[in-house]
DNA sequence: CTGGATCCTCAACGATACTG
DNA sequence: CAGTATCGTTGAGGATCCAG
């Protein structure tokens, strides 16, 4: 499976080879989360061929952009994961994933949200990670039926996939939080309109709004000059 | 001519559903230099089929990161420039061109530069674009038949195409340009190896050498974990 | 000459079935 | 669970042609 080239020496050329094709982005997307299974991944990625799968992560470790590895003593299965080549792609994937946000409004006809999606969403909201130090909180949000953890300790925000043990919130919303996370949705009206269901303290929520804050630009379409 | 969709509600399954077609990202690249003619990009491309280019030309348009404009009064060419929404793409173009430089060591066979790629690389390498204030310098660097400037003004560097006007220096190099770049290959050595010519004042090339710097992250393929 | 449109071919992608 | 195998479909590649 020879990939296409361009034919350029350049940086962006020798990127767009890798990550251009289809696919490649949302795989290095699960990854990011941590490492995952064959099967895993095929569940993540609704929709993709089994056998684009196989051939996307033969060509990524071809790259050195992920490694495999066999998960535990005794066990058959075999984990995927980012190298550190891999993990350095990871600010890009943030920055690429908070453009494309900046065009989203609503859902489009049968578009899901998924566990690494989120993840990645809240990953790209919390920004530099960090909180007031005074922030002890422990988040479970859920978005039908995924469930993701954020933890606020010691002034570092960390996300991840799975509910919190022992939450101080738990959020339940539908697509509208990512109204929130942009500003254009503020708690207060976020509680009242019945976007967002919580369990827990409601005033954590504006602590949650206050610092995973995606700055989305405002988009019109212009013209040129 | 329907774009492929992931189904997700993701910001970056959104931008990869844009910019994860085959050209787009070099079309951007070259287009982020400057508003340019279908002709133009065409002979910037090697390669790409006209269809192609049109097609995406067209789909760029529909969404916003592109504008066609009649190029002057009286004119019959018409130019493609950028949006507002197509420049916020820049940063991004530009880490995703810095991630893939370093994974470039020299150019693989039938690989060109271009100008729009070496405007772009350099525009990388200058980073924040300050230089000290007092470094009052104008470049011209050359790489095989492509001529582009490199302008520090007030403390402001600028990178655009064509050759600059009076230079202090004049640059010629082959792809080992990259190299000095990335700080693999000193001025000093650059000049006595022969990787580079100059017509100036030799100096002027640690100056640009020193202010012109891709911090590379080294590139050793590991294992996991 | 610029700015495409058309046609044909072929490699890559997509869907499903199947296997060690 | 972790993939191959098979086969139909789509989009890219390449050449040519055409209108303003």
């Amino acid at each position: 499976m020879t990939n296409q080239r361009y034919g350029q020496f350049c940086g962006l050329a020798r990127a767009a080879e890798i990550v251009g094709q289809r696919w490649t982005l949302l795989i290095l997307r699960d990854l990011s989360v941590g490492p995952r299974r064959y099967s895993d991944l095929l569940a993540g990625l609704p929709g993709i061929p089994t056998n684009t799968l196989a051939g996307r992560l033969k060509e990524l470790e071809e790259e050195s952009l992920l490694a495999r590895a066999v998960a535990s003593e005794g066990e058959r299965s075999i984990v995927y994961g980012l190298t550190p080549r891999g993990k350095e792609l990871i600010p890009v994937l943030d920055a690429l994933s908070r453009w494309g946000a900046g065009g989203m409004r609503s859902p489009r006809e049968g578009e899901i949200v998924t566990t690494a999606s989120l993840v990645a969403a809240l990953r790209v909201a919390a920004g530099d990670g960090i909180a007031p130090k005074a922030w002890n909180t422990r988040y479970t949000i859920r978005v039908g039926d995924v469930e993701i953890n954020v933890i606020m300790r010691d002034g570092i925000i960390m996300v991840g996939p799975g509910a919190a043990e022992d939450p101080d919130l738990v959020i339940t919303a539908g697509p509208q939080i990512r109204d929130l996370l942009a500003g254009e949705l503020d708690a207060v009206t976020a509680i009242k309109s019945g976007a967002v269901q919580l369990e827990g303290d409601p005033m954590l929520l504006e602590r949650f709004a206050e610092v995973l804050r995606v700055p989305y630009s405002p988009f019109a379409p212009v013209s040129l000059q």
